[in-house]
DNA sequence: TAAAAATACTCCATAGGTATTTTAT
DNA sequence: ATAAAATACCTATGGAGTATTTTTA
């Protein structure tokens, strides 16, 4: 252990951090709540204690240098632990309370959150969680900052470094209009038959475009020139007879709650999503988190019946989910 | 980013740290240079700002309470995060210069140090390193506390998280006296042929124990009741007659340099190690380390041709080695 | 009772404030 | 000319020191 005593404070820091967020060392004073000479001084003081330049002062701009870029990353992950630090010690007092900030992806959050969001309440009473929407990558981006605590997402996207809680396995199933010649079999659909069929797909960015296109490819089916920016216009347009998609068995009960729709499961391998809740290698809220996986599976498994019906058929039996794991994602 | 005002200093981290450390405010507090009283106040302080109590203090003995524990794995975490920062800024005006705390383990350093570190120096002239000889395990608890920067070592042990640049592949070779049936054939030798010899293995804690005693098990041989402590007296002892062993191809040259034993190489899959040298995860030194990496590595492959005359038998072509990776080791 | 940490207090280094100057567009 | 950062200078917080008291094994 080196730890000779320190040349610089965590709050030289954070006023560095401050200043390259927001380009400007008045505004960052401001956000800091400290004159900006004030923080000028601090910056200046860093900048010698480090011996480096951080910012390129200009009168209409700040830019960072070289240097900063590369210390700034360590200035972030540094003030990030220091606020793991205060966090941890309020996890001591009070495991499960306190407000979590929680990312969920849009091909989740319609058909997963009222199912599991009582639940939690009911379980959790001390536990409040906002509820963010948006894409795999900015979820994942904000994780890592500490803007959020943890995200719902599906595994199969790129993910780094996180720990996670499995809620459960997804399937996909076929979905076409009623009458169209794929879904007049009720047994599982093989890719064979769907080579060359017209597949309605999501557009960029969702990750359950990624997938369906694997799978689309796989079967020989050919993307047809039209994406949707949610599974409800999926739907939609498969109901009014513009082909034929893949969607998420979570997602049919609502999509198809006008029986609108055939649906069609497909044969194994079952091509699927795996759901979980992820979060920071190390977060404080790693144990309040990990429970709170544990309650929205629950809450998911004891939707499978629901979910079931739904398709108009069973399930093989879920190959028994595992807990308590941190691994690498993909990529 | 949360980072609201933090309520601790760096400074108080690093009291504490010393304190859970030595057990002791007054010891603590010479580490640090600072009188015992203000060592005191500034614990006392960082108790008051977390809310929690971290110390259990008696008058003949400081004890670390449950938060304590739990809250010094972060503090050391964030002090060695910022031993890293300044680490980074000097690496930043000075790439390839200063000094390099390393390790190595025992069944390496004699045989590859002498060869490489005089081609080190040449290289990189800024560049002086310090060797530390120790077993893995040992090794890897100093690289994550920061008391070394990196190690030179077997892949095959467990690691935990690792960024890593691999030197080569360490083919095992068989070692019996002269005369031994093991060793009257030319051809890799099987391990049915082995089944039942008597091996000389290694004492415990050696990863190279474990990977001998792996293969020894697959060829059905038995381990004699004698555990030596080094390479070295591991050859001296089948050189005596006491039994056959296997030894790294890297040991073979400096272990039998008065050829009183006969090598025999192993038919496929050969077992092998894989020396690399590892170190922390963002570590400031990364580029450093990698450069070095490839010094070693280039060195190594230098000393081939001499490495295979001394068992006698060309190498199959050395399957070409992957550089520029970070990954997790096994375990 | 003796060793160790806490308390009492003083001092000064420094973070922060206001007013002003410098700088670059 | 003007917006923004640096400089000058003052204030006050608080970190560190010495001397002393309290605590407990």
């Amino acid at each position: 252990m080196r730890s000779s005593p320190h040349p610089f404070t965590l709050r030289q820091l954070q006023y560095a951090s401050a200043v390259a967020d927001l380009r400007s060392f008045r505004r960052a004073a401001e956000r800091c709540h400290v004159s900006q000479p004030s923080l000028s001084a601090q910056v200046i003081q860093l900048e010698e204690a480090l011996g480096v330049r951080l910012f390129e002062r200009g009168s209409r701009r700040v830019l960072v240098t070289a240097a900063g870029e590369a210390v700034l990353g360590r200035v972030r992950r540094m003030l990030l632990e220091a606020d793991d630090l205060a966090e941890s010690v309020r996890q001591l007092g009070d495991p499960l309370s306190g407000t979590l900030r929680l990312g969920v992806i849009p091909t989740i959050s319609p058909y997963l959150l009222p199912e599991v969001v009582p639940e939690m309440r009911a379980r959790h009473p001390g536990l409040s969680a906002v509820w963010v929407e948006d894409k795999t990558e900015t979820l994942m981006e904000a994780l890592r900052d500490g803007r959020l605590d943890g995200a719902l997402l599906a595994l199969e996207a790129p993910l780094g470094e996180v720990e996670k809680e499995v809620i459960c396995e997804d399937p996909f199933v076929l979905v076409a209009p009623p009458g169209h010649p794929l879904v007049q079999s009720s047994a599982p659909a093989t890719p064979q038959e769907m080579r060359g069929a017209g597949f309605l797909l999501l557009d960029d960015g969702h990750c359950f475009r990624d997938q369906a296109l694997d799978y689309c490819a796989t079967a020989r089916g050919r993307e047809l020139d039209f994406r949707a920016t949610s599974l409800a216009t999926l739907a939609q347009m498969v109901a009014g007879g513009a082909g034929v998609t893949l969607l998420p068995r979570l997602a049919v009960p609502v999509e198809n709650r006008r029986s609108e729709l055939s649906v069609r499961r497909l044969a194994s391998p079952e091509p699927h999503r795996t759901l979980a809740l992820v979060w920071r290698p190390r977060s404080p809220l790693g144990p309040a988190l990990r429970l709170l996986g544990q309650t929205l599976r629950e809450a998911c498994l004891a939707a499978e019946p629901r979910l079931d019906a739904a398709i108009g058929g069973k399930s093989p039996p879920p190959g028994r989910v595992r807990g308590r794991t941190a691994a690498r994602g993909r990529s």
